[in-house]
DNA sequence: GCGATCAGAT
DNA sequence: CACATCTGATCGC
């Protein structure tokens, strides 16, 4: 697609309409409650949710792309200087409430922006999706994917949610005396909580924000922020680490659970000691089946598969992901055939080109020159530039602005504590209710 | 002083 | 290693 015309989570200057696919922070950067650069298109869930994130956002510049409907806009193209149709259609991504990917059509071309998205293939509601994506793409080869390659690796291979929900519900039922807490996001994993609560017929304590997240979202008699009801609680996941558990543990018996796809122990968890040499990190994934079943073996505390101390002899990671797995890739690859493909995560090494792995599965001749370009790219990234958001037709890169300076001086503590307060009062205080009180 | 934005941590 | 998020430092205004 022409530059200039359409930006997805993507908020720099320099498009005429602008689209969200979900509202995860790390789509949002850039995008504030004094947005005025055009219109906002976003899934009507995503709609709802929006004042939470940006109180003081215009709303009569959200429009509202209706799932599985054709939308159009006449957009101006800046190279031949006349309108022209841009169609539309928003197709749900299964990843957290109002995630959606937009499909795009027009005079250049087909182009599929999934966003962050799960490709699953044992749900209902996957099969509309499929269907969906099927007859809109009927008839069109689809010239451009945008892709979530978060598990662009074959590494990443773990199973369905609703086996890793079983794998959860395993892990409490083991634990019948024990307080569980989970650890979540502002926004999805719903599903996860849901099961929970409706197997075990209990609530399920979240903080406030996200009590108010449940009830937009049609939840309104299975969370609650009483700690008294319930030993489930689900906490924000940048609150549940060691100590947390720890200082839980001195109080009432008490495990963790942790939904990632990541194959990886993240660091929290593996206590503050290094990782010997001679004892490499062991991938966790050997511990995921992918076809699991209820069966509660797969499962164990994380203390036993690395090297850390038994501190974290609390915690169990379960492969629950909101984002596809490699295969599920794959999958959806050579579903939607596209003729070319570009991820949508580059910031880091483990977010692999997707033409290394699926260049084979396009129409492209030229996927190796791009590989060595992509690669070489990636090799500089750290040095001098940032990969943005995907933007049609932009190059999805931009110089670093100015160096940051160190300063010797550091702010005085009154400083800092008001900035964090400020922040809190805008976005929601953080309540983990870890105090032992 | 304030909001924006970055790096770093979890 | 980094899923999404928070925190603190620093920049420009």
């Amino acid at each position: 697609m022409e530059s200039g015309m359409v930006s997805v989570d993507r908020w720099t200057a320099g498009s005429q309409v602008y689209f969200l696919t979900h509202l995860h922070a790390d789509h949002l950067c850039g995008l504030t409650s004094k947005w005025s650069r055009g219109p906002l298109y976003c899934s009507r869930i995503t709609a709802k949710l929006f004042p939470i994130k940006f109180p003081d956002f215009d709303l009569s510049l959200l429009r509202i792309v209706e799932i599985g409907h054709w939308h159009s806009v006449s957009l101006l193209s800046p190279s031949c200087g006349s309108y022209t149709d841009v169609d539309f259609m928003a197709i749900d991504a299964h990843h957290c409430p109002g995630a959606v990917m937009y499909l795009f059509r027009g005079e250049f071309g087909c182009t599929l922006y999934t966003g962050d998205f799960r490709w699953e293939s044992t749900s209902e509601r996957a099969q509309t999706g499929r269907t969906m994506l099927l007859k809109a793409m009927k008839d069109v080869k689809l010239d451009m994917l945008y892709l979530d390659n978060t598990y662009c690796n074959p590494t990443y291979c773990f199973p369905s949610r609703e086996a890793a929900a079983k794998q959860v519900l395993n892990i409490i039922s083991s634990h019948p005396n024990h307080d569980v807490i989970i650890a979540v996001d502002t926004l999805g994993k719903e599903n996860l909580l849901l099961y929970i609560s409706r197997v075990l017929k209990t609530k399920i304590w979240v903080w406030p924000e996200r009590l108010q997240i449940m009830h937009l979202l049609g939840f309104h008699d299975i969370f609650t922020t009483k700690t008294s009801v319930t030993r489930i609680r689900a906490v924000p996941r940048y609150s549940f680490n060691i100590e947390t558990l720890e200082g839980l543990n001195t109080i009432r018996p008490t495990i963790g659970i942790m939904p990632s796809g990541l194959p990886w122990a993240p660091r929290a968890f593996r206590g503050k000691e290094k990782l010997s040499s001679e004892s490499p990190p062991v991938l966790l994934h050997n511990r995921w089946p992918t076809d699991v079943t209820t069966s509660s073996t797969s499962s164990k505390p994380n203390g036993g598969s690395l090297s850390a101390g038994r501190d974290d002899h609390y915690i169990y990671t379960v492969p629950y992901s909101d984002h596809s797995c490699f295969p599920e890739l794959q999958k959806f690859i050579e579903f939607v055939m596209p003729i070319n493909i570009k991820g949508i995560v580059s910031s880091s090494a483990s977010n692999v080109d997707p033409l290394y792995h699926f260049g084979s599965l396009c129409r492209i001749q030229q996927a190796s020159v791009l590989l060595c370009q992509s690669l070489r790219n990636k090799r500089y990234e750290k040095v001098g530039v940032i990969n943005m958001r995907s933007s049609f037709g932009c190059t999805g890169t931009m110089q670093l602005g100015r160096k940051r300076r160190k300063r010797q001086i550091s702010s005085a503590g009154i400083h800092v504590s008001r900035v964090r307060l400020l922040r809190r009062e805008r976005q929601g205080v953080k309540i983990v209710d870890t105090d032992p009180d």
